[in-house]
DNA sequence: CTGAAAGCGCTTACAG
DNA sequence: CTGAAAGCGCTTACAG
């Protein structure tokens, strides 16, 4: 490996004209540079950018935990946050924490070790251990599709899920739907008690009482939509519409009744949320609330960008907002 | 930043003998190193990575270039790779092309000024330019989902595209097919390719003649999956089967069949390349070629790992075999 | 088993 | 504008 030192001695320099010339330091004779700068074109030379960070006390690399790359959630994320971290200089280490705790942590302890600059983390659990490397490592570090805990101070990029779902329920409304079934995303999780929050929320402000009977609490998987919505017929028969909390168990729910001769959006009226692909395939239209995942990977790039430039350890937070899409599954009452 | 020198000072030893004691290193009395370690806990110290893979030249990192995380085939393999890697000890830093040839320099420029440990990457250009940086690395490099040229003695790991072709083209000789569309891939694809060239070979060895108006270039998308089985049905009016050369075609061709009333597999069977997720959706149940996406990311990161480890800058390539996946869009013949 | 010293490849004051 | 020197936080022979 060619170092700055041989760039030097083959010109006939010291190591400080090189070390100007490669960092554009003013300080330097123009003609100086430009020979400098040739000679380490011819000879291939390149920078150790280790030697560099250790000195300049910055790493030039920013660290991106998530759940699962596989989820197109996290991917679409991943992918602007790349983006706009390469275009700014910044390499991204990326870690799939498949929601193990242990990994977690591990991640969070090789952020100090490498010295990272900024991270963007999703995490699923956030002990007291957790809570304290994160803010131990005294560097930026903002939340992804999830709030941090209170004692944290450090910002978020976010959806606004409750009202998302709100908006779900008011278009069931509009079309005069009154007996409203709820398939959910298993309780622990934050983004589907917050969507359910939104289902109760809009069918009290309705003056409608919830049905015990018309709520099911499953997986996330189309499998789970399909046997909720299979249940959910027994128990409720008189239900003329379905939000489904997320569009895996919209599908099922669809599936369920295109397997079972029950019209939709005829007999019976299904909304999803989330958007995915699939939903807008001829065989689904699936009428959903979108998020916006890109946008979001690209939010909280940059904010964390600017909380590394500036210096800051906090920032306010972003909360963007959901967006209906009508497709064909969903349509007006009529009795 | 605690230092080394910080806890030397002040258990009032030298800075090797706290040295050794993080590194394991036997010359160093068992009491010594407990003191040292303890000293180290109750400190919080954590060794600071740049300085040790400076001097060791040994950075613990390996990078990942593809050219879009949010394709759900290299999500997968990213996965897999991050998951065998992390395991080992090493970070991923990972990168999107974007299909630019600009970015894949920047990007292997990094490598080397990052002084990563090895890459696997699926680079969609390779101009001279970029074989040489590639060559000059110096590393390990593997292939993933694309041979590497010639000149570049690189491992790759790959599946068999031009069988898993043949494999399709078998399957629906045996149900007594003989005219049979093609709908393809860009034509400079390295994967479409293989593909097609497995279509044509098939179709010579059973001494049928392939007509030029039923294979249709296109892109990678549903739409263009659906115009293309609308040219293909105008232009060759007795075909009684297509191989669309990856599912998202085939779920294009399968969508035009079910929006203009043409009965699969009864009128016309369809069978695709990928086994995508979508393709299993109740809907469309398309009879297709699998590839093992994650275990292909799972070999290229082991094979990484052992070149790494045994110091190798090539070793045999991996071609992973397809697997016929029998759906509901292929039937007999019924003449 | 322990310590002093050199060195990894750079950057950054400090003189001149 | 240029160079000599110190130093980033470690590891690794080399003595003892």
């Amino acid at each position: 490996m060619l170092t700055i030192k041989d760039i030097a001695k083959q010109l006939g320099v010291s190591v400080s004209t090189v070390s100007r010339a490669l960092n554009n330091h003013p300080d330097i004779r123009e003609e100086t540079k430009q020979e400098v700068l040739e000679a380490m074109k011819r000879f291939n030379y390149t920078p150790n950018a280790l030697a560099r960070s250790l000195i300049q006390r910055k790493s030039n690399t920013v660290g991106l935990m998530i759940p699962d790359i596989t989820d197109p959630f996290f991917s679409a994320m991943a992918h602007d946050v790349e983006e706009v971290l390469s275009e700014n200089g910044y390499q991204v280490v990326y870690v799939n924490t498949s929601r193990r705790p242990d990994k977690e942590k591990r991640f969070l302890n090789s952020v100090m070790e490498r010295k990272m600059d900024g991270i963007i983390v999703t995490p699923d659990f956030l002990d007291d251990d957790a809570k304290e490397l994160l803010q131990r490592l005294n560097i930026p570090v903002v939340f992804l599709r999830r709030r941090p805990p209170e004692e944290l101070n450090m910002p978020f990029v976010d959806v606004n899920h409750y009202e998302g779902a709100c908006r779900a329920m008011d278009y069931l409304f509009s079309l005069g739907h009154r007996q409203i079934g709820f398939i959910g995303m298993p309780r622990y999780s934050f983004t589907g008690q917050e969507r359910y929050r939104g289902y109760m929320d809009s069918l009290k402000k309705q003056g409608i009482t919830p049905a015990p009977r018309g709520i099911s609490w499953n997986g996330r998987t189309i499998e789970c939509g399909y046997k909720a919505m299979e249940r959910l017929r027994e128990e409720l028969p008189d239900m003329t519409a379905v939000f489904a909390a997320n569009d895996l168990l919209g599908v099922g729910a669809l599936e369920y009744t295109a397997r079972n001769g029950v019209a939709v959006p005829d007999q019976i009226s299904i909304i999803g949320f989330d958007n995915l692909e699939v939903t807008d395939l001829h065989w689904i239209k699936l009428t959903t609330v979108a998020q916006p995942r890109k946008e979001m990977g690209r939010k909280a790039a940059e904010l964390l960008m600017q909380m590394m430039t500036d210096n800051l350890l906090t920032a306010d937070s972003i909360t963007l907002e959901t967006q209906l899409i009508v497709r064909n599954t969903c349509s007006g009452i009529a009795r």
